[in-house]
DNA sequence: TATAAAATTAGACAAAGTCTAGAAAAGCAC
DNA sequence: GTGCTTTTCTAGACTTTGTCTAATTTTATA
């Protein structure tokens, strides 16, 4: 399913050259979806086979951010989360163990959305229900 | 209005030790409802009278969040946002000038909230809107 | 006033992320 | 394939926000 092969193609497809680091950075995000930081990521890429620097590994999710392969979650004060999964949904941030986890678009009805800013269009609304260890 | 003697009132309060730093400090941020960073709380406080020392500075934004006299607003990956209107709204955040302006909490409605996971509390729900300049 | 506890400070330190300048890889024309 | 250009990758210096430490000062209390 996700192999290197499919990879390849779902880089070419965002406009993405599917280099060697970029190639093993999709593969370990797009295995499943997940919500990994840039520092996880770079150990990860580095206890497999090929390598990245720390530089590609943030210019390559910036990319891919960019790109519209990955979304980034602004959560966590320390370090940003990149969610390997672009679908509409929303997030728990459970703010004792550091966990973010998704919550269903449908879990959440928003409606009565608000006027924006003149001269400002929306790139997406966020909702993040803070959780505790009760 | 917010004269020092109704922020020393607030602060004490909220069972906050009314120090010459946290009083500066809190008519700073008390003057109005408002959105600023550690670093330009620093920056405003050491161009007044008093002054106080990088490590006071963000020990009291700790300490006034956790007694509640703030809340901390996390969109911005560079730095946190202490909010000084702790009343339930939302947010904009203009990526493009990193302005952050708030939403009254009418103006979205929210219903059919997701189930939290096992074992927790909510502490806040939180509705980000981001946008750009058109 | 004496003592203890709480708060402040300078500056070292940590961690995430950016930048630079050179090396390597990829793309392209022939 | 060869040469040439453009893109990508890299190590490591650097920046910024934020934390920590150990000594000093202030505040609370008896
Ligand atoms: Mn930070
Ligand atoms: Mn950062
Ligand atoms: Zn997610
Ligand atoms: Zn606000």
């Amino acid at each position: 399913m996700n192999s290197r092969e499919n990879i390849v193609n779902k880089l070419k497809s965002a406009g993405v050259t599917p280099t060697t680091q970029r190639v093993e950075i999709a593969q370990i995000l797009f295995a499943r979806p997940q919500h990994l930081s840039a520092e996880q990521i770079l150990k990860m890429v580095n206890k497999g086979h090929s390598t990245a620097s720390k530089a590609t590994v943030y210019n390559t999710l910036g990319l891919f951010a960019k790109k519209g392969l990955l979304r980034e979650v602004i959560v966590d004060p320390t370090k940003i989360f990149y969610d390997s999964n672009v679908s509409r949904h929303f997030h728990f941030f459970n703010t004792d163990t550091g966990v973010l986890t998704d919550i269903p678009v449908d879990a959440i009805h928003i409606d009565k959305l608000p006027e924006l800013p003149q001269g400002t269009e929306s790139s997406g609304i966020e909702v993040i229900v803070r959780i505790k260890n009760s």
